[in-house]
DNA sequence: CGTCCGCTTGACTCAGATCAAACTTGGTGG
DNA sequence: CCACCAAGTTTGATCTGAGTCAAGCGGACG
């Protein structure tokens, strides 16, 4: 279930519409009138702190869905904001809950990506538990292996990396030198290559 | 959409079975036969580390839905194991599916139960991205709040819940006491009252 | 009565946060 | 073509706060 799909299923009641940079989709307490499908550049979910800081909450790149699980709730809970200039489609809440409760596979594929969802953030959560810098970030770079795979190439910066799973990128940084001296993975760029481990 | 609602839905195909204290419902990389809801009691998700050690993902108690996220997936992605002695519906997988696929009503009330887990887990993870204990745990309060209310009852030991937010039990136990003698919580037993914030 | 487990507190340590600074890289535009 | 800016990358020095180890208390439960 990517935004392609919604868009060819919705097609009728979607409108797209391009938004610049830094631009705002939602705000949180507002009410939750649509969810989104990103179609090209980016997305992303964001809080305020008590003390003034942001936090991002969650990142969309082309193809995904955005604010998926505000269908089901009265109100957004975090400010949807672009990052980068993207187009985006926009798609009524309604319309969507009508559909899913009419077309059983599409329901399926809905639920699907949701559970995806869920598996995801808890393997986020398990990945945090891990305090020590090295193994964590062997383990999240293990998540992003495919299947039999031994090397990834990242999808964003090693700085958003860091962020991900909870590092400074200073740590980072470091954590990676010490990997690649120890010969535990080999790194160019954004492609990085793991040794086999005892794991 | 809890485990009851479930079992009035599926009560033809579903079975129910009664469990001791740590037994296992299914290992990780087994076939994803069913899911499960508890009756009463509880289960846990967990996952080996490379280490030798445990980790608990997810907690689920009477009345919840477990190994939802296993409906789509080939295999199961942790261990799944009984707290407590507990009363576990089983539902298989693909009655799930067929009745999600056929009743609209059931796919969006599903679908609104993922939907949640998605909320909950991401604002766990914004959790712990606050670095200090203090605001961590306030914060991890706040959420506990009912809307409009100041006074929580922890529905766990307070050592659970420092794991929950990634605390270990002897920080937390400090910082509540520092939020104590602070005046920003009043404590008594499982009971929290916060004191109003600038928030 | 003994054992288990949650709770509580103290002392110490150290890994990662923080602050600071330099250097790549890429894009913009004059 | 170069000046310039923004963002990611890299490295160093320092510090702090949460982890760890250790130990004692008290209630629940068989």
């Amino acid at each position: 279930m990517d935004a392609k799909q919604m868009l060819d299923r919705l097609g009728e009641t979607a409108t797209v519409c391009d938004l610049a940079d830094g631009g705002s989709l939602f705000r949180r307490g507002d009410n939750a009138a649509n969810m989104y499908g990103v179609l090209s550049g980016g997305a992303r979910l964001c809080r305020d702190t008590a003390e003034g800081g942001r936090i991002v909450i969650h990142r969309a790149g082309p193809g995904a869905l955005f604010a998926e699980a505000s269908l089901f709730s009265e109100v957004y809970h975090c400010d949807g904001e672009v990052a980068k200039d993207a187009r985006i489609a926009v798609f009524p809440k309604r319309a969507v809950l009508d559909l899913m409760a009419v077309d059983g596979d599409f329901a399926l594929a809905f639920s699907g990506h949701l559970a995806g969802q869920v598996q995801r953030l808890r393997a986020n959560v398990e990945l945090r538990t891990i305090r020590n810098a090295e193994r964590r970030v062997l383990a999240a770079l293990s998540l992003k292996l495919d299947d039999g795979a031994r090397t990834v190439t990242l999808p964003v910066s090693w700085k958003a990396f860091a962020h991900e799973i909870g590092l400074t990128h200073e740590a980072l940084y470091r954590t990676l030198k010490r990997l690649e001296n120890s010969g535990q993975i080999r790194r160019d760029g954004m492609r990085v290559r793991l040794k086999k481990d005892a794991g």
